[in-house]
DNA sequence: TGACATTGGTTCTAGTTAGTACAATAATAA
DNA sequence: TTATTATTGTACTAACTAGAACCAATGTCA
C-alpha cells in the first residue's frame, strides 16, 4: 500500500471546519439567525448595499441559494431590495434601520466569541496557520482550474 | 482598532475548505454519488456493514440525516439495513453486492482525483498542514466544550 | 440597426443539514 | 419485578445547497 500522506491532511481539514461551524454556528443562532443570514448581514454592514452578485462573490453563496437568503432577511425586515439606477437587471441589497441596528450588536458580540478560540495562540501560530492554508487553497483552486481547461 | 489576527486564519480555513469541496464534489457528482453518499461508501467499504450510530461517528453527520442518505443508497440498491442480531433497537448497515462493486470502482479513483491536487507538496508540506489543522480543531472543540460545561 | 450572446436574478428540483419530537428497546435502580 | 432513565433509529420542520432552466435587460458585433 503507497503512503497517502494527503489523506490525514484533508481528514483534518474536515474536522476543523466542522469543530469551526459548530463553534460559530452555536453562537449566531442563540442571535437568532442562521450561519448563512449573519454572513449576508456582516458583509452588508457598514455599506451603502450590494448587488446579487457582488455579494454572492463576496460571500460563496451561489445566486440561487442568495435569492431564498434574501427574502427571509426581507421577511424579518433586515434588508430590502432596491433596483439598480445603472442596470435594469439588478437588484441592491441594503440593510434597513434593523438590520443596522442588529449589525452593530451581533458583529462585534461574535467576533468576541470568535477570539476566545484563540486564547493560546501566538502570533507566529496565526502567521503559520494563514500560510498552510493559503497553500491548500491553492493547490485546490489550482486543480480544479486545470479540470476546468480540460473541458 | 485592535487587531485581530485570528480572522484571516478563518476566512482561509471557510475558502479552502470550500475549495475542496467544490473540488472533490465535482468528481464525486460525475461518479453518481453525492459527497455525503460517497462518504458512507468509502465507510463502509471492507467492513461488514455497522450501525447507524457508528456510521454517525465515523462520518459525523447527525442521525436525523443519516436516515435520509440511507433510504437514498437503499433506493439505489447500493446498501441494505439488516436488523442488529444483538439489539432490538438497532439497524446495521452494509454494501449490497452493486455498492462492493461501486466502492471498488470509486474509491481508488476518487483517490488518485485528490492526490492530483497535492502534486507540488513535500513531507514537510503535508506534516506542518496537519499539525496546524490539529491545534485549530483543538482549539473549536476546546471552546466548544467550556460552552457546555458552562450550560 | 438587428441578430446574437451574455449577464443578473428568480424559480424549480433533489439532496443535505441541524434540531426537535417520538416510539421502541435496553439498561439501571429501587 | 417494576419504575425510571437512556439509547437507537425514524419523522418532521425550516433552512441551506448546487445546478439547471428560464426571463428580462444588457452588451457585442457585423
Amino acid at each position: 500500500m503507497p503512503q497517502k500522506p494527503f489523506l490525514p491532511v484533508l481528514y483534518e481539514l474536515v474536522r476543523t471546519y466542522q469543530a469551526f461551524e459548530a463553534y460559530s454556528g452555536a453562537h449566531i443562532r442563540t442571535m437568532g439567525l442562521t450561519a448563512p443570514q449573519f454572513d449576508i448581514i456582516a458583509t452588508l454592514g457598514n455599506t451603502e448595499g450590494m448587488s446579487f452578485k457582488d455579494l454572492g462573490e463576496k460571500t460563496l453563496i451561489t445566486k440561487g441559494t442568495l435569492t431564498g437568503v434574501i427574502d427571509r432577511l426581507e421577511d424579518k425586515a433586515l434588508v430590502r431590495r432596491v433596483a439598480s439606477p445603472s442596470d435594469g437587471r439588478s437588484q441592491i441589497v441594503q440593510l434597513t434601520r434593523a438590520g443596522e441596528k442588529l449589525f452593530a450588536q451581533v458583529f462585534p458580540a461574535h467576533l468576541s466569541h470568535l477570539e476566545q478560540a484563540f486564547g493560546n495562540f501566538s502570533r507566529q501560530d496565526f502567521e503559520a496557520a494563514e500560510l498552510v492554508l493559503q497553500q491548500l487553497k491553492d493547490a485546490f483552486l489550482a486543480a480544479n482550474s486545470n479540470l476546468e481547461e480540460a473541458a
